[in-house]
DNA sequence: TAGCAATTTGATATTAAGTATCAATAAGGA
DNA sequence: TCCTTATTGATACTTAATATCAAATTGCTA
């Protein structure tokens, strides 16, 4: 997911129509970018429901379109993926900025702990809290 | 963390009270074993207010006794930790037994890629999402 | 072991995140 | 354009959690 389009076409794609409301929720994160807040959206959209943000917000979720983010503290934010795949989260602590990493070697060795416990693995997160590049002190 | 006792002992060690409730709480986690919510707590106790046992739990979280899960959909759970230490997480989502294990390969990895980022590490979580041998049709 | 300061608690109100309901509206294929 | 179905807004509700503050309890300490 890199344009705004994509959002639009993955939408069409899997049988959802294309509203003037999910159009200005998808236009409110591009254009802002970064992580976000339900609030926020909904203060840029005062014409438009909590409820129907949230619905929004859920389906561009399952598209795949962003990723929710929990906090250390359990606060929550929503943020554009970067990609669509599997993938582990940077989080700055700092300004809240989530970026995605890959690692198949991570993966892989999830996987091992996961046979050898006997657990039938679906899914997995991996969450690294700390300071990012972009608020390093230096 | 593996008696009720070493709960009260933790209490005093940090400077906190030993008091009826924190007494009362720790028996009904020690008791109940397995993942627990707020609720199920609050309802084992009665006569203790639902804001007495928020801050019970949390104080028993920092001090490492109990863990919080996050489960996939977003509810909460916690559960006692076997150990304080650093530790990761498979969540079986049929019973929503939480399981921990540690493994260094895994946080190695976690290392390398933080460094590899420039990203300055304080923590980070682990959640493996599953069928546990617990809940395995086998 | 009674007294007292400081911590803890309960009751209550409040916040935040999210879901449920349901009538009214809008999308988009025929 | 019409019509079925999806979507939306308003509202109420739920769940998790925190804030406030007076009253009760702890655990020194004299």
């Amino acid at each position: 997911m890199r344009y705004p389009d994509d959002s639009l076409i993955a939408l069409k794609e899997n049988g959802y129509r294309l509203t003037a409301t999910r159009e200005a929720v998808n236009k409110v994160l591009y254009d802002h970018k970064g992580p976000f807040t339900i609030e926020m959206v909904s203060d840029a959209l005062p014409g438009i429901g909590r409820a129907t943000i949230f619905r929004t917000v859920r389906l561009f979720q399952d598209l795949g379109i962003i990723c929710r983010v929990n906090m250390e503290g359990g606060a929550v934010r929503y943020q554009l993926a970067s990609t669509g795949e599997h993938h582990h989260h940077f989080i700055c602590t700092v300004c809240g900025v989530v970026t995605e990493f890959i690692d198949a070697h991570i993966d892989q060795a999830v996987n091992r702990q996961a046979q050898g416990a006997d657990f039938e693995l679906n899914s997995h997160t991996i969450d690294l809290y700390g300071v990012g590049s972009c608020c390093s002190k230096k």
